[in-house]
DNA sequence: TCGGGAAGGACCC
DNA sequence: GGCCAGGGTCCTTCCTAC
């Protein structure tokens, strides 16, 4: 989409530099004295014309036309619709209000610009210089010294360096910061055993019981709370005491740094307080519902939630209308949650923009090695794995597969990450990114899961895995020269590896040599498989015709758990969707009944090609049944993980996939109008 | 009509 | 003079299969 819609002119007139909204151009605590506008000509200077700030032109398009859409929405409300709308919401702000609940005691608290605090106690050289902690294209934490600069969290440091030219950066170093996390959670202990940690430096504490049972106000808990921490690890903190948490937040930050804010647990106290808090300052409400409030009902402060009460529940959702008015009343949480389980996990890097495929895909799996160190560290699997891909010019995407069964090996990851970056390329990328949801304790891994047994069937031949834990896989291209950037195995590789090794104690059965796969005589996938599908009636049935009788005694040896393994892939119906009917099939329109392989519907060019590989299999096995001829793992490869650009129906992308573009969108809504 | 999956985006530090 | 703009998580919305 163009950029035009967001011109800096249009914005801005001779000051474009003013309707340049980053998310470092918002005050922070310590940056009270800035010149705000001086600010934000400099980072507009330094910005503009960068691919970044294209793309930020571009979202800030997006954002004009969801908020001239509300207005159009907003301009169709009958007097009818906002007297409807007003009983809807008068009654939901009753509901609300009778679910106050001033009898708890809570407490925010946190640490003041603490990586850079740290930083400063363990060299404290860096005392009084202005410090970021970061790089020169991130900075995580500011000093309050480099803030009075502008400087703040979440600005590149080349922009810090122009605004602050003295400014020192540190290295962060998240060992140190967790260290003296820990410090500070032991002081918290004492006050809240069931305390919630948000990050390293922030928790809220439920201090009503300590308030109760040592016969002390919450202003004398924040005070020594805060007296202890700086005890016990050097380093200030601030808090706010309120009867939410949602509000206690809000107060932590009043005082910043080294100071507290109580406010009262009285209904009057906290409307007061609420009545000209800028809606901005409200955890959930960030640049983009600020604008729209702003821009849309006119709301700037908590209480006007209120005032614009029918407005708010004609325009948006249930859920977001019960918050903008639980905000307005000044409304929040005052119960200590059940233990929240993590819903996902990931992990992503950025790095140079490279469009080199070899490159991307070394990234890729590093990446998949990072998540599954993080997974298996918490001992979680995941069913749902997500590629995210930032283009050179800064447009995210993400990409999607879920799994049949919870995997996380790197082995799986990578098959699937793989396979998810393969249909997005060629592509110019500056970041990638995985994440596994659908998250699932391993310890609770009671289930029937195929990846499951299927990971205990892949363990078991581990032993020739590479540094990176795959398979080596030679590739080369034209001058026969290695390209291979990373080592792709597929599943199908582990399975002919398995095959060999666990049906049969002879390593003379399967052995690697100069990085072929040889496999003597008929112990391939076809003659695995099929002693597979021989145990199982519903495949008897399936296939028919399909040979049986060309089986090996020594493949007839399986391994109990991979035959147990088998046994529950085939309990499932069998669909077919093979090239060849008869010979192939996709147990329960998912798993290959030949070799076991996953491949989800909507991966059809991907089974089209894996249906052709057995069908040029057990052609190659009819020629050859004499010859015993080894098959090269490079063959393999190329069968089974094809890198040939053959005409691939791509996952569909936001561009020309089944979601309608925002701006077809718009324009389909204005038609309606 | 409903639930789950996929994609995008908002928000946080 | 050109280059330099994070990482992690959750929620909302849309689509499609049932």
């Amino acid at each position: 989409m163009s950029a035009a819609a967001g011109t800096p002119a249009e914005g801005g007139g001779d000051r474009p530099w003013q309707s340049y909204h980053t998310a470092y151009t918002n005050a922070k605590a310590g940056m009270e004295g800035v010149d705000k506008e001086k600010v934000q000509k400099v980072i507009y200077e330094m910005s503009k014309g960068s691919k970044y700030f294209e793309n930020e032109q571009r979202k800030e398009a997006l954002t004009k036309q969801k908020i001239e859409y509300l207005r159009a929405q907003c301009a169709t409300l009958t007097d009818n619709d906002i007297s409807h709308f007003q009983k809807v919401a008068e009654k939901k702000m009753l509901e609300l209000e009778a679910s106050r609940d001033l009898s708890k005691i809570w407490l925010h608290t946190d640490m003041d610009a603490f990586y850079a605090a740290v930083e400063t106690l363990e060299d404290p050289s860096l005392k009084g210089k202005p410090l970021a902690v970061g790089s020169m294209s991130m900075i995580a934490t500011a000093s309050y010294e480099a803030r009075k600069f502008g400087v703040r969290a979440a600005m590149p440091g080349f922009i810090g360096c122009k605004l602050c030219p003295g400014l020192v950066f540190v290295r962060p170093n998240f060992e140190r910061y967790t260290h003296y996390s820990e410090l500070t959670r032991k002081v918290f202990q004492r006050y809240d055993p069931n305390f919630i940690a948000t990050s390293l430096d922030e928790a809220y504490l439920n201090i009503t019981n300590v308030c109760i049972e040592r016969g002390i106000t919450g202003e004398e808990v924040a005070t020594e709370l805060r007296a202890a921490i700086h005890q016990e690890t050097g380093l200030t903190c601030s808090a706010g005491v309120a009867p939410n948490r949602m509000i206690a937040k809000v107060c932590s930050d009043i005082n910043k740094p080294n100071g507290q804010f109580i406010l009262p647990n009285d209904r009057e106290a906290v409307l007061t307080f609420v009545s000209t808090l800028p809606i901005r300052k409200i955890g959930g409400i960030g640049k983009v519902t600020e604008q729209m409030l702003r821009q849309v009902l006119g709301i700037s402060t908590c209480q006007e939630m209120l005032q614009k009460a029918a407005f708010l529940c004609a325009l948006f959702s249930e859920g977001s209308a019960d918050f903008f008015l639980s905000v307005g009343l000044g409304l929040g949480g005052t119960e200590t949650p059940e233990q929240r389980q993590r819903k996902s996990i990931s992990c992503e890097r950025t790095f140079t923009a490279t469009s080199d495929s070899s490159l991307l895909f070394d990234k890729l799996a590093n990446l998949a090695e990072n998540l599954t160190d993080d997974l298996q560290k918490e001992g979680l699997k995941g069913k749902t794995l997500t590629l995210k891909l930032k283009t050179a010019d800064f447009e995210v995407r993400t990409r999607a597969v879920t799994t049949r069964g919870y995997i996380n090996s790197k082995e799986d990851i990578l098959i699937y990450a793989t396979k998810l970056l393969k249909a997005e390329m060629p592509l110019s990328l500056r970041l990638m990114g995985l994440r596994m949801s659908q998250l699932h304790d391993e310890k609770d891994d009671s289930s029937t899961s195929t990846q499951k047994t299927l990971d205990i069937f892949f363990r078991s031949s581990g032993n020739d895995l590479n540094v990176n834990g795959a398979n080596v896989q030679s590739s080369t291209n034209t001058s026969g020269q290695d390209i291979s950037p990373i080592s792709v195995t597929t599943k199908d590789e582990y399975l002919v590896h398995d095959a060999g090794t666990s049906a049969s104690t002879d390593q003379q059965d399967f052995f690697v040599h100069d990085e072929s796969i040889f496999i003597p005589e008929q112990r391939n996938l076809v003659s695995y498989s099929n002693e597979a599908v021989l145990s199982n009636p519903v495949i008897d049935d399936a296939l028919g015709e399909a040979k049986l009788d060309d089986v090996t005694p020594s493949a007839k040896v399986m391994n109990a758990e991979k035959f147990d393994d088998v046994c529950q892939l085939t309990s499932h119906e069998a669909t077919a969707s093979s090239s060849k009917p008869g010979q192939q099939l996709w147990i329960d329109d998912y798993v290959c009944s030949i070799c076991g392989f996953e491949l989800p519907p909507g991966f059809e060019e991907e089974r089209q090609e894996h249906s052709d590989f057995h069908l040029a299999e057990s052609l190659q096995h009819e020629e050859t049944v004499d010859s015993k001829r080894p098959i090269s793992n490079e063959r393999l490869a190329e069968r089974s993980c094809s890198t040939t650009p053959t005409p691939k129906k791509k996952l569909k992308s936001s561009k020309e996939g089944k979601h309608i573009p925002i701006d077809a969108f718009f324009a389909k809504c204005n038609k309606n109008l």
